[in-house]
DNA sequence: ATTAATACATTGTTATGCTATGTATTTAGT
DNA sequence: ACTAAATACATAGCATAACAATGTATTAAT
């Protein structure tokens, strides 16, 4: 029988993933909406692909809530012929230059970490 | 006089780096105590000097007290010939392997961001 | 004598991800 | 025909962590 002498923290480490999303997730949406449009639930999609991330549905939609507030993303509703109709997000001007400057700050982050890491 | 068409939202980025900071700064703080012991006040600096971000006291020493109660690091109190005693904190086992998973997640997390920013 | 720096700590506020739940339509399985 | 799953939107309540503000105490500098 095998004796686990150093039990792992799965639950900090999950807690800690969760944690690392916040702001993460913002600039990874932001990023994936530079060049398209998509909608929600597509988004959700579009993340997991790239990312490997699962953004829950109670996660996603209250972040594209305060983009919008923030006038960083507009969106539109398109009809569909048939099913639920879609509500597509576009990056504005403002949600452009932001990512930019989001782009400017991660990347020294990630330089910086890379030397201690 | 020149006019800003495009607001940059100060505000919205300052808040945005504040919730990049959960969860990194536990990584950064863990990857700066694998190789050497720091004290608490030490540990701030050391953060700046290596990253550029600056960590309020009032982060700091609930995060060490977390870290603490999760058995990732433990500390001691280390009397000065003068001044304030210093609470010096050591990484423990657990500490490194969950560090090393932490890393691991990272790793991926910038890689993906890399391809999509 | 006063200010700043060092060194610890706590309280309350704010922001965000997650679970759970809800509505409604369409498709796939049996 | 009935059921389950997938699609597509949305909100309420909980847990967590960064931060400002505040507090104590010592030492160095002006």
């Amino acid at each position: 029988m095998k004796l686990n002498k150093h039990p792992m923290n799965e639950i900090f480490l999950n807690k800690w993933k969760s944690q690392v999303k916040k702001g993460t997730l913002t600039f990874i949406v932001l990023n994936i909406l530079k060049d398209q449009e998509f909608y929600g639930y597509e988004l959700i999609e579009e993340v997991k692909n790239h990312t490997e991330i699962t953004i829950a549905e109670g996660t996603l939609y209250p972040l594209m809530n305060r983009l919008k507030k923030e006038d960083l993303v507009t969106s539109k509703w398109v009809e569909q012929s048939s099913g639920i109709p879609r509500k597509y997000y576009c990056l504005t001007e403002t949600g452009l230059e932001t990512l930019i400057q989001m782009r400017g700050y991660w990347k020294k982050l990630e330089k910086s970490i890379k030397k201690i890491s």
